[in-house]
DNA sequence: AAAAACTACAACCGCTTTGAA
DNA sequence: TTTCAAAGCGGTTGTAGTTTT
């Protein structure tokens, strides 16, 4: 899309990296191509990738015969050229896969993909930008926390919506605001670096995905913490400085499903309760956090199994009359279609907000839908 | 019909992490 | 332990295409 001979950002970029001395975008040197592909390129990278493989970015140009700079190559295939990314529109199960997707994990654009076969982080986020945004923001959701907007103006959760999607200042925010805000149940599951290299390598950097679960308004997904984060540590939040739901991640085509490694469930707080989750996954495989995952995507599939077993109790002890005090998401009055009943037992969770969005295109064939994805 | 505004998305940039030397 | 190249990620930009005025 981009012409290369009048980007102005890029020609000043180029300027400004040379005035300063300071490395040059590989693409700003002397006689590589930018802009749009053609598809003599397309053809040309396709076929070199098709019979040498991928990987060595950065002389594969050269290699293939391409006046392009190994990054713009990489892109390229990984985005466009891959046989296996899908084209075309984006489906409804689609999106709203992406949806609850974004809602855990925030924009976390490659994990996000990783669990959407075929589709590509820049393709996701693009989505994102350009549809679901907006069609959040239509509906008075806050496409940053998947919140009602109106909850944004809520003082109280004011630190949280500021810091959502800051990296640097999550962990703090999350102290301050568990600690200022008894509502806010922020519940760790860190995870190491959520990143496509752990393939071949041990673990990544360790990242924690912190879940702010808001008992009234759901949560907030876009917390992340570094485990290094020794503040975060010393306030207790954390028992072992790698708890963690591990590393990996999945990627799109290499190895398939989410791949974290977990080492153990953290700490979750309630009301100024901390208790440690009694699940004990310090040595579990890779398919745990993917497991984990599936459980909060497939809230529906746990809530209408654990409704019927409660049903069924409520009957055979005959209490069918009376009224029982219920958690909303057994009830089915209303609850947060990305956290599973069952996990949100297990960990301790209640959420009983709902995206209106993410409600209307649920149906019952959605737990069976998210599995045919995520496999 | 032309201009302006809007939309979609490919591509680029800067930064971080990783692993090898 | 340090350094550096490679790889990958998320944010942003720029432009072609479409719609509206």
């Amino acid at each position: 899309m981009r012409n290369p001979s009048t980007s102005p950002s890029s020609t000043a970029a180029a300027a400004a990296a040379a005035a300063t001395n300071k490395s040059t975008p590989c693409c700003s040197k002397v006689g590589l191509k930018r802009g749009p592909w053609t598809p003599e390129e397309d053809e040309l990278l396709a076929n070199y990738i098709n019979k040498e493989g991928e990987g060595r970015w950065r002389t594969l140009p050269k290699r293939a015969g391409l006046l392009r700079c190994g990054k713009s190559c990489r892109l390229r295939w990984m985005n466009y050229l891959r046989p296996s990314v899908k084209r075309g529109h984006i489906a409804p199960d689609e999106e709203d896969l992406i949806l609850r997707l974004h809602r855990l994990l925030g924009n976390r654009w490659s994990l996000i993909a990783g669990r959407i076969p075929g589709r590509t982080d820049n393709e996701i986020k693009n989505y994102w930008n350009t549809h679901l945004s907006k069609k959040l923001i239509s509906q008075g959701i806050d496409p940053r926390t998947h919140k009602p907007l109106n909850q944004e103006l809520d003082p109280s959760s004011a630190d949280q919506v500021t810091n959502s999607n800051s990296k640097a200042s999550t962990s703090k925010a999350i102290l301050n605001s568990s600690s200022s805000n008894p509502n806010l149940t922020p519940m760790t599951v860190s995870s190491g670096h959520l990143d496509q290299r752990h393939t071949s390598a041990g673990c990544g950097r360790m990242i924690s995905s912190i879940m702010m679960i808001n008992k009234e308004n759901g949560y907030s997904p876009n917390a992340l913490v570094d485990d290094h984060d020794s503040e975060y540590h010393q306030n207790g939040m954390m028992e072992n400085p790698y708890t963690s739901l591990s590393n990996c991640d999945h990627h799109h085509d290499d190895d398939g499903g989410l791949g974290l490694r977990s080492n153990n469930v953290n700490n979750v707080f309630n009301e100024g309760l901390s208790y440690e989750v009694d699940v004990d996954i310090n040595y579990c495989n890779d398919d745990v956090f993917s497991s984990f995952l599936n459980s909060l995507i497939n809230e529906d599939a746990f809530a209408s199994q654990h409704n019927q077993q409660v049903l069924q109790q409520q009957q055979q002890q005959h209490l069918s009359n009376e009224t029982i005090a219920l958690p909303n998401t057994i009830t089915g009055s209303s609850s947060d279609p990305l956290v599973s009943t069952a996990a949100a037992s297990t960990f301790g969770l209640e959420a009983n907000w709902e995206s209106p969005i993410m409600a209307s295109s649920l149906n019952q064939d959605e737990s069976r839908r998210v599995d045919e994805h995520v496999e």
